[in-house]
RNA sequence: GGCCCGUUCGUCUAUCGGCUAGGACGCCAGGUUUUCAUCCUGGUAAGAGGGGUUCGAUUCCCCUACGGGCUACCA
């Protein structure tokens, strides 16, 4: 089953997943669903200094509040572990020593300052400084020094282990994406591969753990694009066979320049992680918190840079599945259309049945005011944009609602005034069904149809909002609404 | 600065050499509901610029401009 279809999401733990790695996430979940194949969650954690705690216990409860569940993962389990990078340090260890061997790279010794203090300088005679073929020689490393030196400096002094990179030679590979992409090698520095504190760089573990996992499709972000001949080389080095690359378009900010980043939340007023993140004084709005179903934001991410030639719009996530295909992703970032999604949402929310909104509902814990029946979600399910702030955005619902002074002003004079006092009589006499309410209100109006509602809008709602106004009556009772119309006419 | 990627309505996108350039969000107008929302109908609005190739380019090639990414012992 070796030609089995092998994806990984590969998040570092250093802080909320964002977005812009859901996206990620969802792009290769759909990938590995619509072939019947594998999606792993690997975690990147070679960078300790980096690490940010909770982040990887965030990144689940995000994945699994998407529905995008991995078939394998560190907390799963499978049989290509461990699934954490800093539990596979032998691994990179055996790796780094064979390139090693093999003429592939090499020990370098160089002090931090000392390639600062080269970079400085050639960048004053506007140049750039490249550690590679050009002047790896003129460095402090196994290539520069004698064997003797080297053998005791390894011992005595931290060093790095870089890759040696070829002088002069095309590199030439394929993104399913993009299509063909030629960089020489001329244009490519010597890369660290193992760091001074024994931890392989992402590029090294990256490329083992992919060749390891039999990882088949490698989807990622952009940003990696330019060091994919690096990694094309890699695989090169060490006789494997490439996976296949496809590197997806980045999320830019809804206006404005540049890539969707954590700031950009409070900045426009919306969230831009799936779940809410709290670190030390670090607090951050996330998706559902704001009311957004799953449903939609992953309907709204699948949309953001991937389409079919169908028209359709609204996608559940096994549609989503059967439909995914990688290559005809889109080439150029996608700014982030908050209305879009809110729209997408009110449409899931309309095809959701009232029950299920109300589970959903009881899973915010966002301290409800009010027990939100299924009888008052029936009524407002069109309305609805977002499940956040539902029970306040329809309190009138549940209780008597301040009237707008503006509209009081206006609709509120004499002439409805009389109005209000022969309809409310009538409802003391009768109030039974929703179609008779709307003919007593006939005959009691004699300022028209349009005013007479208009008026008892106010009264039951405040504003000039709100459901149809005799189901809206029904629902509250009779006793709640002569209530609310006499204390406007008092 | 260097390298890489990109560029269709305000936004997300369709088109894979022959279209009055299609859809969706938004916005505007109308209709239904003698009310609100939903819903329906219509309107608004686009292939960055310049060169080629071709009978014909949004579509293929080159240049410019603009946007994005990378350029760390971060991922």
């Amino acid at each position: 089953m070796s030609d089995d279809i092998r994806v990984r999401f590969a998040p570092s733990p250093t802080g909320p997943l964002h977005v812009g790695g859901l996206r990620a996430a969802l792009y290769n979940y759909l990938h590995a669903k619509k072939n019947n194949g594998t999606f792993i969650l690997r975690v990147e954690d070679t960078d300790q200094k980096r690490e940010v705690g909770g982040s990887y216990e965030y990144i689940e409860e995000s994945l699994r509040w998407c529905g995008l569940i991995p078939d394998e993962s560190p907390s799963r389990g499978g049989d290509f572990g461990p699934y954490k990078q800093s539990q596979r340090k032998n691994i990179y260890k055996k790796h780094i020593e064979a390139l090693v061997e093999k003429g592939a790279a090499y020990y370098a010794f160089d002090k931090a300052e000392d390639l600062d203090m080269h970079r400085k300088n050639h960048e004053k005679k506007g140049k750039t400084f490249i550690y590679n073929a050009h002047n790896r020689l003129k460095l402090v490393n196994s290539l520069s020094l004698d064997k003797n030196k080297v053998e005791k400096l390894l011992k005595r002094v931290p060093y790095v282990v870089r890759y040696k990179m070829p002088d002069n030679k095309m590199v030439v590979f394929k993104d399913e994406i993009r299509g063909k992409i030629e960089v020489s090698s001329r244009e490519l520095d010597d890369k660290v591969l193992f760091k001074s504190d024994k931890m392989p760089t992402y590029h090294f573990a990256n490329v083992v753990d992919d060749h390891m996992m039999k990882i088949t499709h490698v989807i990622r972000g952009e940003e990696w694009l330019p060091s994919l001949p690096l990694h094309v080389l890699l695989y090169q080095s060490f006789g494997w066979e490439p996976p296949v690359f496809a590197h997806i378009p980045l999320i830019l900010k809804p206006t404005g320049k540049g890539k969707l980043s954590k700031r950009d939340g409070e900045k426009f007023g919306h969230p831009v992680f799936p779940l809410e993140w709290r670190s030390g004084d670090e607090k951050h709005l996330g998706f559902k918190e704001f009311g957004i179903l799953p449903e939609a934001l992953i309907n709204y991410m699948a949309l953001l840079g991937w389409s079919k030639e169908d028209t359709k719009e609204i996608y559940s996530l096994p549609e989503l599945m059967g439909l995914f295909e990688i290559t005809s992703v889109g080439k150029s970032g996608a700014k982030f259309d908050f209305e879009k999604l809110l729209w997408i949402n009110a449409q899931h929310i309309q095809r959701m049945s009232s029950e299920e909104i109300i589970k959903r509902l009881s899973s915010l814990n966002t301290g409800k005011k009010f027990n939100i029946t299924k009888e008052a979600i029936d009524l407002i399910k069109p309305r609805v944009e977002r499940l956040a702030d539902i029970d306040i955005d329809f309190g009138y619902l549940f209780e008597p609602q301040k009237i707008d002074p503006s509209l009081e002003k206006k609709i509120l004079n004499d002439d409805s005034k009389v109005f209000l006092k022969d309809y409310s009589s009538m409802l003391e006499k009768r109030f039974e069904g929703a179609p008779q309410l709307k003919e007593d209100l006939g005959q009691c109006s004699k300022i028209g149809f349009g005013k007479s509602m208009g008026a008892m809008r106010l009264c039951l709602v405040g504003k000039l909002a709100g459901p149809d106004l005799f189901e809206l009556m029904i629902f509250l009772g009779k006793k709640e609404v002569l209530k609310r119309i006499r204390s406007v006419i008092a």
